[in-house]
DNA sequence: TGTGTCTGCCCC
DNA sequence: ATTCTGC
DNA sequence: GCAGAATGGGCAGACACA
């Protein structure tokens, strides 16, 4: 397939507005793709390339290429040429790469090099990612829709997935399964107010305390056990201490889902950006390992020896997880059988209120009859986090992108310092309703003091309301704290710059 | 050798 | 990650 | 209710450059 009918269709699919155009468009895309293409194409159609990572981002495509007169590029071929880009590396990988892919833009046409562009910087922005492809893929095949999203949930891959039922029909779609040793999507939670909220969209149910690391799924088949991320990276090399404990587990063949994260000496989690470094390095693990331990907790099975629970009740697998899994590893955990009782919901609300106690995010309500549905974030899973707000004053603001474009859209937020100056601890363009958008970029053009490239610095005068999940140390803002998951509840009109809360009632909110 | 910049289906 | 919006 | 868009901070790693 040429990379021209790719662009051209991606073109349509951003300016078709209706959903059932969009896959439509997909469709006749799929239906004219030789299978041997589908993997690639059902990738870019879904703004991702199959290199994952290519070492090549926004800088490196700031500057114009002069395209190519004809279309002249089949999708095999750019993607030889990415995969090219992607293994250089080494002294003068950047020129290599900048070189390769002015080969790749320079044979391209002006429709194409702007698909490439936004494929290869992460801005699709046709309305149509994963899900709208999938059912494209599904129409293309005349396969239901249901049965081709479960085939990518369980497989993880669209591609492998589009291969397949494009070479040899809708009825090749039963051998994608649970497998051990290939990770499925994760189960993901949504999120409810509080826990009076959340008991009573479950019904009856199991809290769990939320930890603050990062989601680990395992597979363990004999002696082999790898450990995925939530986007199914394998990181079993750098994480030695979750091979060696499951390993160790009376079970031959299983596939596990939890958290990892760093404790101190007194069982209490370390902060996240710990846990986080940890995950992330690699070069010397060993060493790594020692400075900072990591623990797995789990909270599910997904399969026993032979045995799929995806569609076991969440009671069921929690039973067998018990007997695997030692109480250390495991999640801690109070079911609610009836949350209309009083005094289970008193329970409830004193279980959660410990998990923070003891230093943990929150806690995740679980429907106790719900099957694990991968890759979805069903209404059986919700989280529950507590939220903190600070009044805080407007020192700049950003121009938006794409829908945003004209709108002064990233907030600049700044706390109240001893000597009256306001110091910068983060940014914002969370919960802003389009009203609120042309609002805050009108009154924030009065208030400009300074126009600059990426936007304006302003008169501090506008109190903002924030909401956040917490604080962490910055390197980046002179306070040296900023907020995490900061976002705009509503704008303080009433108040002034002098009643902002300070940079020190902020930092006295660190863990 | 040390420091700065860019990158990432990164992690949250 | 969170939030808003169109469907 | 789902899916997509628009964007946040920190981190390690890889390379460029002085």
């Amino acid at each position: 397939m040429r990379l021209a009918d790719i662009a051209r269709a991606s073109r349509d699919i951003g300016a078709a507005s209706a959903r059932t155009e969009k896959v439509a468009l997909l469709a006749e895309l799929f239906r004219a793709a030789d299978p041997a293409d589908a993997p690639v194409v059902i990738m870019y159609m879904s703004g991702r390339l199959p290199q994952r990572r290519i070492g090549v981002g926004w800088n490196t495509l700031r500057e114009r290429r002069e395209p190519s007169p004809e279309p002249r590029l089949g999708v095999r071929e750019v993607d030889a040429l990415l995969t090219r880009i992607a293994a250089v590396s080494g002294k003068g990988a950047q020129g290599e790469r900048k070189r390769l892919l002015d080969e790749l833009l320079g044979a391209a046409t002006e429709e194409e090099q702007l698909f490439l562009l936004r494929l290869i910087s992460g801005e699709l922005r046709q309305g149509a990612l994963d899900a709208v492809a999938v059912e494209g893929l599904a129409s293309a095949a005349g396969a239901p829709v249901a049965d081709v999203r479960q085939a990518v949930m369980l497989s993880g891959s669209p591609a492998a997935v589009a291969e397949v039922l494009l070479s040899r029909g809708p009825s090749a779609l039963a051998e994608f399964r649970l497998t051990v040793g290939r990770p499925v999507l994760p189960m993901l939670a949504h999120t409810a107010k509080g826990i009076d909220e959340a008991l009573a969209r479950t019904g009856p149910c199991a809290l769990e305390e939320k930890l603050d690391g990062i989601r680990i799924q395992v597979h363990r088949d004999g002696d082999d056990v790898r450990v995925f991320t939530r986007t199914l990276a394998d990181i079993t090399d750098r994480t030695p201490e979750v091979v060696a404990l499951v390993r160790a587990l009376p079970v031959r063949r299983v596939v596990l889902d939890g958290e990892l994260l760093a404790f101190d000496e007194r069982g209490r989690p370390r902060p996240f950006q710990e846990t986080s470094g940890r995950t992330g390095s690699t070069l010397d693990v060993a060493g790594a390992q020692t400075a900072v331990p990591l623990s797995p907790v789990f909270f599910e099975v997904l399969h026993v020896d032979g045995e799929d629970l995806l569609d076991t009740p969440a009671a069921e697998r929690r039973a067998l997880l018990d007997r695997l899994v030692p109480e250390a590893q495991r999640v801690r955990r109070l079911v609610v059988a009836d949350p209309t009782d009083p005094k289970e919901r008193a329970a409830a609300a004193a279980f959660a209120a410990e998990a923070l106690e003891r230093g943990q995010e929150g806690v995740v309500v679980k429907s106790l009859d719900a099957g694990y549905s991968a890759g979805r974030r069903g209404t059986s899973w919700l989280k529950v986090k507590p939220v903190h707000t600070l009044d805080l004053v407007v020192l700049g603001a950003e121009w938006g992108h794409g829908r945003r474009t004209g709108t002064l859209s990233n907030l600049h937020l700044g706390a109240r310092a001893a000597d009256g100056t306001f110091a910068m601890l983060g940014k914002t363009f969370k919960g802003l309703t389009d009203a609120l958008l042309t609002w805050q970029t009108e009154r924030l053009r009065k208030l400009t003091v300074a126009e600059e490239t990426w936007g304006v610095t302003v008169r501090p005068e506008l109190v903002v309301e924030i909401a956040f999940d917490g604080v962490q140390r910055s390197t980046r803002y002179p306070a040296g704290v900023t907020l995490r998951f900061a976002r705009v509840v509503r704008y303080r009109e009433d108040k002034l710059p002098s009643d902002a809360d300070t940079v020190e009632s902020v930092t006295a909110l660190l863990p």
